[in-house]
DNA sequence: GATGAAAAATCTGTGAC
DNA sequence: GTCACAGATTTTTCATC
């Protein structure tokens, strides 16, 4: 479903991921045309969903990162899917994770600073439906995030 | 440093990476030209990074992500940063965090299947130096994922 | 069914206003 | 901030393997 061409494709679209489609299949060693046949297909099949913009969130300010591990009450069926649906509305919870275990899901949060923390925590966070117990991690650094990656 | 144009344009961005310039001005109610410069000036000053290839771990076969939360042996100086050096070298650990706190560090590790992960786990992860605690939360979905952000 | 070459349509980035 | 243009790039088409 997927070959060593597709694979290098990938691979330099992760080292390089502005180049343009010319230079990208010059280092995939393909032309230009085939290059890009390759990679809308792969995006048809869902392998490439596009490209994202990368955006410092320190550079624009928010200095603050939490990492919340939730554990829910789920004595009520519908427990999960409100809780989900409800913290996706909250415009500072930059991630959501869902586990299997003892937590259920992870939160990430950003703010301005600590007091824009402890707002957003108060108002925002312990507002959600289903709480039935929290655990905060202090955000220092962001080391690796999908850049190289096993293909 | 940042006005509400610029915050116009990171939000329409991240609603849709891919467009084109002119079409994002549009969207901004900008023209192309401005458009272009306060990207640029966002560039240089490092809130925008650039875009990021997104790729579907599921589709390409990785069936299986785990979150490692992991205590280090401080009582060597040099712990930290010989565990950092050494897990970022580590091909399927796609994601490191770091934290202030009882917990020091956070790795996502992708694989294939859970054979796959039992392997890496026990000759990749196991291996790394001064590790004095694990815990693991098997993956079930990333719902949200630097989508919809306050801008 | 996939490739390569080349032409057509489109976009970027610059310079003048 | 706007407009227009030259150069570069993406995307199609067509012939080929």
């Amino acid at each position: 479903m997927l070959d060593d061409v597709d694979r290098r494709i990938l691979r330099q679209m992760q080292a390089a991921p502005e180049l343009p489609n010319a230079d990208l299949a010059a280092r995939c060693d393909l032309t230009p045309a085939t290059c890009w046949r390759r990679i809308e297909k792969m995006q048809a099949s869902g392998v490439l969903n596009g490209q994202q913009a990368v955006i410092d969130w320190q550079a624009l300010g928010y200095a603050v990162e939490v990492s919340l591990r939730i554990t829910l009450d789920k004595t009520q069926t519908r427990a999960f899917d409100e809780f989900i649906e409800a913290a996706r509305k909250v415009r500072h919870v930059i991630e959501i994770q869902t586990f299997l275990g003892r937590v259920d899901v992870r939160l990430s949060v950003i703010a301005r600073d600590m007091p824009h923390y402890q707002q957003i925590y108060r108002e925002r966070i312990l507002t959600l439906p289903h709480i039935a117990d929290i655990e905060a991690l202090m955000h220092v650094a962001r080391i690796k995030q999908g850049e190289a990656l096993p293909l």
